[in-house]
RNA sequence: GGCCCCGUAGUUCAAUGGAUAGAACGGAAGUUUCCUAAACUUUAAAUAUAGGUUCGAUUCCUAUCGGGGCUACCA
C-alpha cells in the first residue's frame, strides 16, 4: 500500500534532512482534499520542532527528497503547512487494470480461527417487530456481512424473550378475551394477533391501576396490587413449574409470534445461523447465580431474593432473582452468555442491543467479570441509539409504533409508484416489477438508516424521510443500474477490454482520477467499518463514489469515445465501478439491480 | 436528585486534533437533438453559550443552557 511506502520514505528522508529520528506516529498522512491539487497530503506542523524553519520551506526540503526517493511521484506543491504529493497516471491506470475485474477485491483472503458470535434482532414474542427491531437487524445484518469480509468467521444468533412476566401478560389477556381465535381465524399475522392481546393487558391494567389509584393508594401500589398483574404473576409462576396447561398455551402462542417473525426477517432478507431461546437458558441462569451465592459475590437478602452490590464500582444493587425464585432478565442473561460461550468459545462475543440497555449490560459484565468467568471481558454492548419518531419516542406498550410489515409495504408501494411515474419498466412482468419495487423500496429504507452512525439515535418521519432522490439507497441503485446498462451495451458492441491490456499513456482526467482514488481506498473502508463496527462508513463511502460516477458519466463519454485506448480505459473504470457499489451495498444488505 | 449520551445550514445526516466545516432534502436559477434526467451544473444558508489545553478545536477538558436515556422483584 503506497500510505506505508510513503510513510517509510518520509521516515528515512526525515533523517537525511534533519539527522533525528522522528516518531512516525505523530505524522499523519491523508488523502488530499478535492479542491486541492495532489493525491496525498503530508502534514508538517509536527515537523517544525526539529526542523526549526518554517513550515512552507520544510514542506518544500521534505517534498524535494521524496520525489527523488520515489519514482511514482511526479509532483508536489505546498500550500502552507501541507505538502501535497502528485503520483503519476502510471500508477493510478496499472491499479487500475490489476484490480477491476478481482471478484476478492476488498474481501479478506484469510479466514481467522476464532469466531465471533453477534448477536443481534432479540425480539419479544410479545410484540410485533417495529422501527427499532428494523434498526438492529439491519445493524447486525450488515456487520455480520462487513466482519465477514475482513476474514472472521461470524455466527449470527437471535437471542428470543419468549419468556418473562411480559409474555404472560399477553397470556392472560388471551385466557380471558381470546375466546378461541387464531392467526387463521382473525385473518391476522401471528405475531400481530399475540401483540394485540399485550397492547389489551395494558389498557385494563392501566384501568385498574387508575380505579385503585381513585381508592387511595399510591400508583406503585396500585401498579403492584391490581388484580391483573397478580394474575400475570401466578402464570409466571405456573410456567417455571412447568404446569401443562400454561406451557401448552404458552407454545401455541409463541408458535405463532415466531411465524410472523420468520415472514418478516424474510421480507427484510435478514437470517441467522442460531437461534436461542431464553426459556432454554435461564436455568442455567440461575446455576450461575448459585454459583455466585457460594463463592460470595452476591448475597440473599431475608425474602429469599438474590442481589449484587456494586455501590463500590459506583452502580447500585441489582437484583439478579426475585423473592419468588423467578428470573428475571438479567438472570437469563448470565445463562446466555455462559450458553454461547460454550457452544463456539469466541473471541468476542457481541450484542446488538440499544442504548437505553446500557446500564444492563455494564452490570451483566461486571456481575460475570466478578464470577471469574473468562469470557467476560470478551462481551461488547454494540449500543445503537434510539428511533425516534417526530412526536418522541415510540412506545409499544401504547401501540404507538412504526410497524415493521407495514413500513416495509409502504415503501414497496411508495417505490412502484415513483418507478411508474419515471415510465421506467412499463415492460416488466408483473412478477419482476413487483421485485424490483422491493429491491427499490428497501434499498431506500436500509440506507436511510444505516447511513446514520449506530451510536445516535434518528429521527425518522414516516411522511417525509424517505426519498428516492439526493443521498438515498435509490439513488446509488440507479448508478449501478445505468453502469451495467451501458457495460450490456459495451458487450454488445463487442467493446469490451482485454483484461493484459494496459490503456498506456493516457492522461486521466480528473472525474477519473477521482474515481480511482476511491476505489482505491476501498479495502480500507471496509476495515474501518470493521473496527468501528460500524455499517455507515460503507453507506458514506458508496454514496460519494456513487456520486462521483455520475458526475463522470455526465461529463465524459464512454461507448462515445472515439480513441480506444481512452474508451478502453473509461470502460475498465465503469466497470470496477459497478462492482464496488455492487459490493458495498452487499455489505449493507442491499441488493442491485440490473435495470432500473 | 444521581449516572450516561447528544446539541453542526430551515430539515435530515457527514467531517482519524489540520487547509475555505461537506452532502442531501427544501428555497432560487439552469442543463435533454448525446451511453438511463431516480442524473448533472450554479447559488443562498450552520459548529448552542462561556472559558481552557494546542502551532492549530466541530473534535479534547471545565462550566452553563437545551434535548434524550437509565436509575423496576419490566425486558
Amino acid at each position: 500500500m503506497f500510505e506505508k511506502r510513503l510513510l517509510e520514505a518520509a521516515q528515512k528522508a526525515i533523517r537525511e534532512l534533519y539527522s533525528q529520528d522522528f516518531d512516525l506516529s505523530k505524522l499523519t498522512i491523508e488523502r488530499t482534499k478535492k479542491e486541492i491539487e495532489g493525491d496525498y497530503t503530508i502534514v508538517i506542523f509536527p515537523l517544525l520542532k526539529i526542523s526549526r524553519k518554517s513550515p512552507e520551506q520544510t514542506a518544500k526540503e521534505l517534498g524535494e527528497v521524496l520525489l527523488k526517493e520515489l519514482p511514482v511521484l511526479c509532483g508536489f506543491n505546498v500550500i502552507k503547512g501541507f505538502l501535497n504529493l502528485i503520483l503519476s497516471d502510471e500508477y493510478w491506470l496499472s491499479f487500475l487494470a490489476g484490480n477491476y475485474q478481482r471478484q476478492e477485491y476488498g474481501i479478506s483472503q484469510v479466514m481467522r480461527e476464532e469466531k465471533v458470535v453477534l448477536e443481534y434482532s432479540s425480539p419479544n414474542t410479545n410484540k410485533p417487530l417495529h422501527l427499532g427491531h428494523i434498526r438492529n437487524n439491519l445493524l447486525g445484518y450488515s456487520l455480520a456481512n462487513i466482519l465477514s469480509a475482513n476474514g472472521y468467521p461470524v455466527v449470527k444468533v437471535n437471542l428470543v424473550n419468549d419468556r418473562g412476566i411480559h409474555i404472560c401478560k399477553s397470556m392472560l389477556a388471551y385466557m380471558k378475551w381470546g375466546g378461541d381465535e387464531t392467526p387463521k381465524s382473525s385473518g391476522l399475522k401471528g405475531d400481530k394477533l399475540i401483540g394485540k392481546y399485550y397492547v389489551l393487558f395494558e389498557t385494563h391494567y392501566k384501568n385498574e391501576i387508575r380505579d385503585l389509584m381513585d381508592k387511595g393508594l399510591t400508583e406503585d401500589e396500585a401498579g403492584q396490587q391490581a388484580p391483573l398483574i397478580m394474575e400475570a404473576r401466578e402464570i409466571l409462576r405456573k410456567w417455571e413449574a412447568h404446569d401443562h396447561e400454561t406451557i401448552y398455551l404458552w407454545k401455541q402462542m409463541n408458535g405463532w409470534a415466531y411465524q410472523g417473525f420468520n415472514e418478516t426477517y424474510k421480507t427484510l432478507g435478514v437470517d441467522f445461523d442460531r437461534i436461542y431461546y431464553e426459556s432454554e437458558t435461564y436455568l442455567l441462569g440461575k446455576e450461575l447465580v448459585l454459583e455466585g451465592l457460594e463463592k460470595g459475590v452476591l448475597n440473599s437478602r431475608e425474602d429469599g431474593s438474590v442481589w449484587i452490590d456494586l455501590s463500590a464500582e459506583g452502580l447500585d444493587e441489582k437484583l439478579l432473582q426475585r423473592s419468588d425464585g423467578t428470573s428475571v432478565y438479567m438472570t437469563q442473561d448470565l445463562g446466555t452468555a455462559q450458553l454461547r460461550y460454550d457452544d463456539y468459545h469466541p473471541s468476542q462475543m457481541i450484542y446488538v442491543v440499544g442504548n437505553e440497555q446500557n446500564y444492563h449490560f455494564d452490570v451483566l459484565k461486571r456481575v460475570l467479570l466478578k464470577l471469574g468467568k473468562p469470557y467476560a471481558p470478551r462481551i461488547f454492548h454494540l449500543s445503537y441509539g434510539m428511533v425516534e419518531l417526530p412526536e418522541g419516542k415510540m412506545k409499544s406498550r401504547e401501540g404507538k409504533v412504526v410497524d415493521a410489515d407495514d413500513l416495509m409495504e409502504e415503501m414497496f408501494s411508495t417505490a412502484g409508484e415513483m418507478t411508474m411515474e419515471l415510465g421506467k419498466v412499463s415492460e416488466f412482468p408483473g412478477k419482476e416489477a413487483r421485485k424490483l419495487f422491493e429491491t427499490i423500496g428497501l434499498g431506500a429504507l436500509k440506507y436511510f438508516i444505516l447511513k446514520v452512525d449506530p451510536k445516535k439515535n434518528m429521527l425518522f418521519d414516516p411522511k417525509e424521510s424517505i426519498d428516492f432522490n439526493g443521498n438515498t439507497g435509490p439513488f446509488i441503485q440507479y448508478t449501478y443500474a445505468r453502469i451495467n446498462s451501458l457495460v450490456s451495451k459495451a458487450i454488445a458492441q463487442q467493446l469490451m477490454p482485454h483484461q493484459d491490456v494496459l490503456p498506456a499513456g493516457s492522461r486521466l482526467m480528473l472525474q477519473e482520477k477521482e474515481i480511482i482514488k476511491l476505489l482505491m481506498a476501498y479495502p480500507q473502508i471496509t476495515k474501518q467499518a470493521a473496527d468501528e463496527l460500524n455499517p455507515a462508513v460503507v453507506a458514506n463511502y458508496v454514496y460519494d463514489l456513487a456520486k462521483s460516477y455520475n458526475h463522470f458519466y455526465q461529463e465524459i463519454p464512454v461507448l462515445k469515445e472515439e480513441n480506444a485506448d481512452l474508451r478502453q480505459l473509461r470502460l475498465m473504470l465503469s466497470v470496477f465501478t459497478a462492482s464496488v457499489i455492487g459490493k458495498s451495498l452487499k455489505l449493507l444488505g442491499i441488493d442491485s439491480p440490473e435495470r432500473m
